[in-house]
DNA sequence: ATATGTGCAAAGCATTTGCGGAGAT
DNA sequence: ATCTCCGCAAATGCTTTGCACATAT
């Protein structure tokens, strides 16, 4: 990723306002608004390139198209059992340091919490 | 998964022999040795029916095949950012009890943590 | 006996790659 | 001017599905 493009700049901007984690589909969606000629190729092209710089990370679900996020500080990925939908959570509590067996050396993390989120809670119309 | 024949038991056996996250490829080829006739079909249909039964457990990492395991209890998923090889590590410490927002219930979690591990540990010999 | 499971081949999607042309520096 | 990037179309790879036969209960 060494020339900045309108393409990369609104794939980028994109991801920066939406503050979740998107599918490539979602991306090219939102930036064909800015950038009307963009490619899907191009949106794997950036989030390749962005991934290896670091300026993005990867979330999967079974089942479900990987969806890619600008890192927020101290954050958790909520995904709900029901209807699927993927919210980025404030991590309330520093969590607690942990020891890796001796050998293993720790880079980065990445927490997902799978449950209920507040529109398909147990009691819910509609929710089971 | 209502009926016991050879070849789930076989995916199952292989699942629990190994103790880490295997993908399909692996699944197919390890079961092959108990049940030479096993196809890859059915090791997807297993898979599906045992994470519908919650038998099972999928790990993902970008750009590779969706990795499954029979959970194991109080483990995490460790990565390693050189060699991609997936590790189940113990985890020593009593995990924070993390407090979500208001609405959301938690119903299980995963924690995967990238780095190093012990054959890419910088300052080995070929590594970076 | 009968519904479920199996394996093959074909289909379905998400993602990557080849290539000629466009654009950034 | 040159090297990188873009977009299209085709290829690739993982996963699912249709169908006829086999098998567990």
């Amino acid at each position: 990723m060494q020339r900045r493009t309108k393409q990369r700049s609104a794939i980028l901007r994109v991801l920066r306002e939406e503050g979740r984690p998107l599918t490539p589909e979602e991306i090219l969606r939102q930036g064909k608004k800015e950038v009307p000629s963009l490619g899907m190729t191009t949106v794997y092209r950036s989030i390749r390139a962005m991934l290896d710089d670091g300026v993005l990370v990867g979330i999967q679900y079974p089942g479900q198209p990987t969806r890619y996020e600008v890192p927020a500080p101290e954050h958790i990925h909520f995904i709900c059992n029901r209807c699927r939908q993927v919210y980025d959570l404030p991590l309330p509590q520093e969590e607690a340091t942990l020891s890796l067996p001796s050998g293993f050396v720790a880079e980065g993390h990445e927490l997902i919490v799978y449950g209920r989120c507040p529109d398909c809670a147990p009691g819910r119309p509609g929710a089971v």
